[in-house]
DNA sequence: GTCTATAATCAGATAGAC
DNA sequence: GTCTATCTGATTATAGAC
């Protein structure tokens, strides 16, 4: 029953030369583009090789996801715990690429139930941790930050964030500058304007 | 160097089915799900009759979107043209279907530069079809409704309701009650409590 | 750790019979 | 309008040599 295959030692450094092109094909075509023999040769290594570090390509996605996702709390926690977190908290959510991967993931969930569980599970994470460090933050701005509740907020931002970048990829910009306006209005209120990022 | 191929007329009953096929499969496990085989199959019919109707998969990607925008435009119409039109754009933009296949086509929208901006076509139409609208809506709310330009409530109202479906789909709901709460008293505020919909 | 070779399956697309 | 037959190429995955 037990699979007798070997696999590659996920220290390997060619199992990070193929996890990175397959990042780079699935934001350049989307994840139906990420077969075994085009992520190889993006790295410009032979495609069985995937199948050495990876049992299928599923494991290699997960993999992927797992990685970004760790990579992506870090970010986060680094950003709320700036000095400015609610300005770094929407330059983080404004990141292109980050929104790009996020929707490829949440369409590989639609075709594997594992899949949809874990990527759950992160967002909610994120989510959560974003929950923790909000009120402490909102209690130190005063009254005016206090007009809606950090669960509010948190969804919001992500909302927002999220939609603008969508579209901006896909070449539409009706109303951005106005909504960004808006949000950056409201975070200059709170936190004043955005300062060079040292953190 | 014109192809000579045959193709059905796009009034023909089994295109219609093939297209109402496709699209069960792309709600179900994505577009990357949806060959030729797998329509027909889903359609109960020999897969050669897909490239009967449609040259190429592309082709058939692009009549089903066309033919779903389409649809979109004129239910916004209505729910514009509606009694509580804030509260029907609102229902109209929390649907789960339309959400799951808007994201289907982004994802596709990845692989093909015509595609994309087919639907970015269609994503500019719909907002701009709602700043027609809107103006006017909200100045017959009077003062309360003017806190907000249009625009900024245009993007706002697609933003929010887009993630909430998201992850609804996703299985992930922190914050949306809070953040549905928000949304449905201001528009509860503007045009009172949502009545029976028979517009 | 990397490669050759191979198996089994599935894909899009077309020609032509009925 | 629908089907059979067929071509051509890509895909995942595995076994085993080096």
């Amino acid at each position: 029953m037990a699979s007798e295959r070997r696999l590659g030692s996920p220290e390997a450094k060619n199992r990070q030369v193929l996890l990175d092109a397959a990042e780079q094909l699935m934001l350049a075509e989307g994840y139906a583009a990420v077969t075994a023999r085009r992520v190889a040769a993006q790295a410009g290594l032979k495609y069985q090789l995937v199948h050495y570090y990876f049992r299928t390509m599923d494991d290699l996605f997960l993999a992927l996801f797992r990685q970004r996702a760790e990579e992506g709390r870090e970010r986060q926690a680094l950003a709320l715990a700036s000095s400015q977190p609610l300005w770094a908290l929407w330059e983080f959510s404004t990141d292109p690429a980050g929104t790009r991967i996020t929707m490829e993931f949440m369409g590989l969930a639609n075709r594997n139930e594992a899949f949809k569980a874990e990527i759950a599970r992160y967002a909610e994470l994120l989510r959560a941790e974003q929950l923790e460090a909000l009120p402490g933050i909102l209690q130190r701005y005063g009254a005016a930050a206090q007009a809606y509740p950090p669960e509010v907020l948190a969804v919001l931002l992500t909302s927002v964030s999220r939609v603008l970048v969508m579209e901006q990829m896909l070449g539409v910009s009706l109303g951005h500058a106005q909504t960004r306006q808006l949000v950056e209005r409201y975070l200059r209120e709170l936190e004043g304007d955005r300062r060079a990022t040292g953190d």
